[in-house]
DNA sequence: GCGGGTCTTGAATGATCACTCAAATGGCGG
DNA sequence: CCGCCATTTGAGTGATCATTCAAGACCCGC
């Protein structure tokens, strides 16, 4: 090697980041991430004392990078805050669609497997989902003055994240877009139907009646 | 032993069924299987010739206990028919309740783990979800005067298996029900929408537009 | 140019992995 | 009472598992 410009850390973070997503992590040979990083089990465990804290790191490092590669481009492409809760859901499709609905989402996936194996993990997933949830529920406050008024926007941010990967584990499972899209409609017509009801609220001369 | 009773293979496939269930397919070793059903490796692949056929056997076994496990008990305990959606969402989260939050939908969590890992038990996947989604969708049929006629009711069915994935995922990841409950709520909203918007349909003084 | 810490090398560890197989067992029809 | 076949027994297979460690390479301040 005549430079090392990039940390062997870095490469074993993203390498394994790659390969828990697509096999999981128990699937998930640690002699696999170093033949595929190019590194040493002397080089692995000098950064990292086991494979679970390597998965910690892996978490660490989806948290940090939620944003820049997620939250910040929607944001960037789309100025109403309500629709880019749908590009959010086209992203994941397109991901869906690249992948040939072979890969999810690598927080939902690891969500499912490791909350037994390796509970000491649980809170970064968690920290994870956070991010995601709380990124959902700043568009739904920006979006609030066209949601009716009593609209749980926590509750509704929450909802968004489960229809993704609920959707997402049913067109893997599937084989096919077809869940997903159809869970798509879906919330894009219960979305519909709050926005024309807080149109209602505003001018009950439209008329939608609230029984409660 | 002076009879045997239950033969071995259902032993087998339950006890996978339990271990699969709690730990995850990867993680869970043959011999651990082998030892809590009181097998030897013998008569394991006499009767499976790989854990993978095993795993095959576990989803065969879980699509032919559905409906009396889960459907038939809520269609017994509960006439109205888009009321069983919510009773089997309460079903579930009383499986949440009684692990600690830790255990999820069996066929969920093997749906994302095993997808890349066996992708040849992934027909097994579907058909499991397809007999689940196609129980949700007869009651929604039996239920569709109440319903706005243009409602997709096999969509609405995906929906509902989507958002009790979806919410025990994130249970579990929060080891804590708010988000389960907080999303069962928002979709008991949604049908709560559907069926005034049917009322205002049959009754057009009752006034809910129809932008479209 | 030398000492010291950071990082890399790669062979070796015992445990566990899924799986095999030859021999023993048990029940049942003839 | 025998022979047959389904089932069980359990020691043993090589491969792979996560992990260890002693030794060497590299870099940087002094």
């Amino acid at each position: 090697m005549i430079t090392q410009v990039s940390s062997t850390q870095r490469t074993l973070i993203e390498t394994a980041a790659r390969l828990f997503h697509a096999q999981g992590f128990e699937a998930t040979g640690v002699a696999q991430i170093l033949r595929e990083a190019g590194a040493n089990p002397g080089s692995f465990y000098h950064f990292f004392p086991s494979k679970r804290a390597l998965l910690g790191a892996v978490l660490e490092w989806y948290a940090d990078h939620l944003r820049p590669i997620v939250l910040d481009p929607v944001e960037r492409a789309q100025p109403d805050p309500l629709e880019r809760i749908f590009d959010l859901l086209a992203w994941y499709r397109a991901g869906l669609v690249e992948s040939g609905c072979s890969l999810g989402c690598p927080i939902g996936n690891l969500a499912l497997e490791v909350s037994e194996a390796a509970p000491e993990v649980r809170p970064d997933i968690q920290r994870n989902f956070d991010n995601w949830t709380r990124g959902v529920e700043a568009w739904l406050d920006a979006g609030a003055d066209r949601l009716p008024s009593d609209c749980d926007r926590r509750a509704l941010a929450l909802f968004v994240l489960t229809v993704m990967e609920g959707g997402l584990m049913q067109a893997r499972a599937a084989a096919s877009l077809e869940p997903y899209d159809a869970c798509v409609a879906v919330i894009r017509d219960y979305f519909d139907r709050l926005l024309r009801d807080r149109v209602a609220e505003d001018d009950p001369s439209k008329g939608t009646r609230h029984d409660r």
